[in-house]
RNA sequence: GGCGAUAUCGUCUAACGGUUAGGACGGAGCCCUCUCAAGGCUCAAAUCCGGGUUCGAUUCCCGGUAUCGCUACCA
């Protein structure tokens, strides 16, 4: 290897180092919700654009809260989203040892002190809005004054083995600046931030502590996250500063709000990435839908296939404003991609949906492939959800299927009807092929020879096959159905017909 | 209360000093039609308010207002 193999080699090494590492952080304090989701996905997108590497981290340091049983839940719904992480998952309890010796050296540095104030609860947000005027201001907290504890009682506190927490000593005058890819440059007055807690006198460090010093450890180049955190990022900007590492580009995501415009939260209805997957939403149109809540090409394109997301996404396009999450919308996404995806994509979606119902015949895939294949294509312009192909389209399935009763009252009321559907039952049996124009001239005929108009016949014999108003052209449904079960589908009916 | 951010049709958004302020969802209507969708076409619908700067502000600055966030030994 000569020289100059060596320099090419570090050169492909720094380029390597100087790709973009990302990271989602969940808390498995519950499950996966759209916003945490969004999140998630940009930094996978972003990650995927740079050629860089997504980490899965989880913050499961809040005892009281964490929920271990809540984790494969996070873990199925980001593999549902479809973002694969390239490391991890980490467990932040898993850490602790890194959390503590680092507020360790930030005490010995001088940068944190130990604090023996008895922990406060927190209040709730009303306790402030609630003083009448003179008293408004009681609720604040007050400056902890151990920072300034005379050497001689500390150690008298030490001594007595009081309970301690580790709190950042936040400088008092100056100001701290950051770099928001989203938001701009940002400066602070330092004397605005607290001196806030590092270490618990549990010994578990708080989210401040752990977040940098993990972000640092894992060389973090860009932190994605929601904009919640955009107000105590100067806290992290000091810890690093602190800790003697390069603060990371970071970029506040704007956050997704219920329709009442207020945060997402379980009475907004379903704000699980679960639900979503269970009600039947094709994981790419949820990508595609979340994807441009909060982020846009500056297109008018909106259909966006994952590689095409994954193509285009830059931190430039995020917006700096809270979006409102639009189910209509995401409903409409999921039709286009139901309508939109090759064929070949969208039939094993709706095989396990049909497993899921009962309904899969194992012949649809041998055999009977081409068949539903094609019925599969009829159907789809008409389904919104993947469990319309159980429910709506049901007796494309199954032959065990009931009539719709609006479906019924609407297109069996004519008395001429029962008469009517037994001789179309005779003729189309009398056919000798079994194709679309067949069927349309048999049915077509037996009208004009009854005086009838077709459309009467035709939609009464719609739900006499199917058992619902609303299904694709008749006659391509006959030729899906076939003659056998379209001819003893109308016998079953008749009766049905005559007592509505 | 303090600090901060944000502000374009109902919703998601485009515009990066000059446009009849564009697109999409949703809504209304028309076409297509055997039902319902899909598709095509059309319509209604917005620059929070007030001051500046400028020949010219959706766009830049200031104030107000509203909303959201942070202000925890939650994340």
């Amino acid at each position: 290897m000569d020289l100059f193999q060596i320099a090419k080699g570090a050169a492909l090494r720094m380029a390597a180092d100087s790709k973009p590492r990302v990271r989602f952080a969940p808390s498995p304090t519950g499950y996966l919700h759209v916003g945490g989701a969004r999140t998630a996905l940009f930094n996978w997108l972003f990650a995927r654009h740079e050629g860089g590497t997504f980490i899965l981290r989880v913050e499961d340091t809040d005892v009281e809260r964490n929920k271990p049983e809540l984790v494969d839940g996070i873990l199925d719904g980001l593999r549902w989203l479809g973002v694969q992480w390239d490391e991890g998952p980490y467990f932040q309890s898993q850490r602790m040892d890194l959390y503590r010796a680092a507020a360790e050296r930030l005490v010995a540095s001088g940068s944190a002190f130990a604090c023996y104030c008895k922990a406060i609860q927190y209040a709730g947000a009303d306790a402030v809005v609630e003083g009448e005027e003179g008293a408004e201001k009681a609720a604040r907290t007050p400056p902890c004054p151990c920072r300034d504890m005379a050497p001689a009682e500390r150690q008298e506190k030490e001594r007595q083995g009081l309970p301690r927490a580790i709190r950042f000593a936040t400088p008092r005058t100056g100001v701290t600046r950051f770099e928001d890819a989203v938001f701009g440059p940002r400066e602070v007055q330092n004397a605005e931030i607290e001196d806030f807690v590092l270490l618990r006198s549990s010994g578990v460090p708080t989210y401040q502590l752990g977040a940098v010093v993990d972000d640092i450890d894992m060389r973090i180049t860009h932190i994605i996250r929601g904009a919640d955190h955009l107000s105590n990022t100067p806290k992290q900007a000091l810890l690093y500063a602190a800790l003697g590492a390069p603060a990371p580009i970071f970029a506040h995501v704007p956050l997704i709000l219920g329709a009442d415009r207020t945060r997402l939260s379980k009475r907004h209805g379903a704000t699980s990435v679960g639900s979503y997957s269970e009600e039947g939403f094709l994981p790419e149109a949820f990508r595609n839908f979340l994807a441009l809540l909060g982020w846009s090409t500056g297109s008018d394109e909106e259909f966006l296939r994952t590689s095409e997301l994954i193509a285009r996404f830059t931190l430039s396009g995020i917006s700096r404003t809270n979006a409102i999450f639009d189910r209509p919308k995401l409903e409409w996404f999921n039709s286009q991609y139901l309508q939109k995806l090759p064929l070949e994509e969208l039939l094993p979606y709706v095989k396990a949906e049909l497993q899921r119902a009962g309904l899969w015949r194992d012949a649809w895939d041998a055999a009977e492939r081409e068949w539903f294949a094609h019925t599969v294509d009829l159907l789809r312009p008409r389904t919104r959800l993947l469990p319309d192909f159980a429910t709506w389209a049901r007796a494309f399935f199954s032959d065990d299927f009931d009539y719709d009763a609006e479906a019924r009252a609407k297109f069996w009321k004519d008395h001429k009807l029962p008469d009517l559907l037994g001789k179309l039952a005779a003729a189309l049996d009398a056919l000798a092929d079994w194709n679309h124009d067949a069927c349309d001239h048999a049915l077509r005929a037996l009208a004009e020879a009854e005086g009838v108009k077709a459309g009467l016949l035709i939609n009464a014999t719609r739900v006499a096959i199917v058992g619902r108003a609303v299904a694709p052209p008749l006659f391509e449904t006959m030729v899906v159905l076939g003659k056998d079960r379209v001819v003893s589908r109308l016998r079953r009916a008749l009766p049905h017909v005559a007592a509505p």
